[in-house]
DNA sequence: TTCACTGCAAATCATTTGCAAGGCC
DNA sequence: GGCCTTGCAAATGATTTGCAGTGAA
């Protein structure tokens, strides 16, 4: 069995030909797609596959929590197929986001002064500015 | 001189009635809220006052650093006149946001793994999950 | 047969754009 | 006069909704 179809099952998710090739997609690229790159690859290969079924297959996904949706762009909605701790860059410049590693689960270890009482579910820290290769031009 | 006036003088804005009534709006409401609620309350003020132009003020104070753009809620924008350091919380029940105070600058102390060669020049961290109110319910 | 999944077309809604009118230096 | 600001109306574009066809158990 394929990793994503195994991440489905995992998740409980039912497996179809299209929501195998979008969580395919999403564990194999690395530039937390939008809506729209998604469609543009896949319809290649599946030439049917309509932006409805992505959008309903990627809420399915975040909903059961086998992906992450990212707002770090102000336009359209990005997703992440790594659920595990980071943090995000977007670069102002070429508008490419990066995964920012973090050591030791620093974001476990944030202390507030005023949480009493909210129940966190999701944390998520968004960073902007400069990538490297735009700094530099 | 207000507040509001002052606050635009400080970031080399020019003022107008509309343009201190938004930044008056923002400075008195902790509520981050949407270019819809501004609108809604100052129209009854200031009777022709679109949201066109609510839109093209939000975004100069924003690009001054006048104020905080917040992408913490999925569908509209929200913004923050409140623009030292502290996280956003959104409850998925009421839909509200609060802001969440950090100790000692906690996110000034973040150690990333890889963030060498960026240049970053903003730093959000938002949450999500329950308010008191909504978790006794 | 049933029911979930898919996909087209239309609708929605926040935001942006084009442009003309008004106000301030 | 010239430029910045404002605001209406129209355009844009991402996302959602309605609904009918398809396919698998």
């Amino acid at each position: 069995m394929s990793k994503a179809a195994e991440r489905l099952k995992e998740y409980g998710i039912k497996p179809s030909v299209q929501r195998v090739a979008i969580m395919e997609y999403l564990l194999n690229h690395k530039n937390h797609p939008t809506v729209d790159m998604i469609h543009h690859e896949l319809s290649e290969r599946i030439e049917t596959l309509s932006k409805t079924t992505i959008y309903n297959t990627l809420k399915l996904f975040a909903e059961a929590g086998a992906i992450l949706t990212l707002n770090i762009d102000e336009n359209t909605t990005r997703y992440d197929g790594d659920t595990s701790q980071h943090a995000h860059f977007k670069c102002c410049g070429c508008g490419n986001i990066f995964d920012i590693r973090l050591k030791n689960e620093e974001l476990e270890s944030i202390n507030f002064e005023s949480t009493s009482g909210f129940e966190i579910t999701e944390k998520e820290l968004y960073l902007k500015g400069l990538c490297p290769e735009c700094k530099n031009q």
